[in-house]
DNA sequence: CTGATATCTTCAGGACGTGAAGAGTCGGCT
DNA sequence: AGCCGACTCTTCACGTCCTGAAGATATCAG
């Protein structure tokens, strides 16, 4: 389920996310029993516990006591709910990172920190991020890579593809984490049950899959490491994601450094 | 929507997957009117023409001519189907690169076809990755890549890691970048329409905005660049990922090479 | 107190996946 | 030749979803 943005009245919805100040006034009626703040938590707290396909409208009401149907006094749409989650919850992210150490020391924080942040909210990673809400949190998230990132002298053209890599780069990792981890959850089956069972069929459906992928063949007969420090209590699935993305974080940032070098600046 | 896999019978997934014959014997009752074929391809065609969330069993069910119901009869369930879809499609992608340029031309090729695999069927990138299928043109992709960067003569556990990092890569820009092709069908509005009201919103809505995120602003305000050769056809926020896409790998290749010197090996 | 307005509930309509039951079709055995 | 049983496909049903419309209730301005 990819979740798209803000169909609804777009002013409406700015007004919602930067926080603008409505009527305000004393006005007739029963006195308000909800607000847009305690909806959009309940509603993050559906989605932390049991995912965004659970996260519906009823869902966020029996929470707070109510129907569905009470929500769209407060919130336009479902649509527009997402938005204000997805913006909102990013403000968890640290926005400070010292530059003491240099660029890559701080790159390396805030991509370990977006990671956990992504494993702790693996919703919003089913938020789409076509078309970005434009919200102060988002802004926010954007103004603290590029401070940082800035610190290499890159051009701004180049700067900004290179955020934008970086960004790519640990959503897509942490997606798979965040699948990973949900993935037992819902199905019932722990990972090494699982690829147990898939590889015990797999060489029964396919005898000749050695020949047929030697390459493959060759790295999963290299992939036996020595278990050391390991956390047993992370699913080996999730372990993987965290390896490939330790290492590709490290790939990625040589690769930065060796644009800097390129553009004949110091690399700190 | 992220659609997990494989719940069913596993061995009935394997050998839909791999072809496995089944009894193939004339049996009694009337001739089967479809095909897994002809299914799996009507559910390819739905989900390329209207995505992933219009891909229902009725919608298939209904370009076959059929109820949705009548599906059942040859695939287990929605699961299964887009299993099956997903590996099918996967078959697009080429399998053989030349290496006599060297390993970094080939991966380029290679990320280039994916990228534009994924431009073309969109929707795999909401299949979930964290649990492969496991089906036969799935190996044949890693097998593909892993042909590839072998010749950097990287050594098996890294090479994993460095493959899964362009993987994740690939997918994540394109994911962007096919979420803005989809944009604009599904909600009526341009890109450049869109990013024109939005940001005249937003400075409505947050009048000291460059305050607040100077270093946004800095990058905004030298974002012009020199509209030299550009595609009209292809809409504004497609473009944008696309030179993220070029840039980004370029940064990888270099940091895939740089891990390359650093093992002590000649680059090609 | 009255009328206007806001909140919240109930009902309804059209989507979805899929289980169960039944109609219709055809191969193979008697 | 005739019928049994396997097979395909449809219809109905249930529980889920979002959300428009209508109505009950609560509160404030005058």
């Amino acid at each position: 389920m990819v979740v798209f943005a803000g169909q609804g009245d777009a002013r409406r919805s700015m007004a919602l996310l930067w926080r603008t100040p409505g009527p305000g006034e004393a006005r007739p009626g029963p006195k308000p029993g909800l607000s847009v703040d305690v909806i959009v938590d309940a509603a993050i707290a559906v989605a932390d516990a049991d995912g965004m396909a659970a996260l519906s409208m009823r869902a966020v009401g029996e929470r707070l006591g109510r129907t569905g149907m009470a929500l769209y006094t407060y919130v336009p749409s479902k649509s527009e709910l997402v938005d204000l989650m997805h913006d909102r919850v990013l403000g968890e992210l640290p926005v400070h990172y010292g530059l003491e150490e240099g660029w890559r020391a701080a790159a390396t924080s805030w991509a370990r920190d977006a990671w956990a942040f992504y494993l702790r909210h693996p919703w919003v990673l089913q938020v789409s991020q076509a078309r970005p809400v434009l919200g102060p949190n988002e802004y926010a998230m954007l103004e603290t890579v590029l401070r940082i990132l800035r610190g290499t002298g890159l051009e701004a053209g180049v700067l900004r593809r290179v955020v934008g890599t970086l960004f790519h780069f640990v959503r897509g990792v942490a997606q798979t984490a965040a699948e990973s981890r949900q993935a037992p959850a819902t199905t019932g089956v722990s990972d090494d049950e699982w690829w147990l069972a898939r590889s015990a069929l797999l060489r029964e459906a396919v005898p000749d899959f050695a020949d047929r992928f030697p390459t493959v063949a060759w790295l999963e007969s290299g992939a036996v490491e020595a278990p050391v420090d390991e956390d047993e209590a992370v699913p080996y699935l999730e372990r993987e994601a965290k390896k490939t993305f330790e290492a590709g974080l490290t790939v990625l940032l040589d690769g930065i450094e060796a644009a800097v070098d390129r553009a004949g600046l110091p690399s700190r």
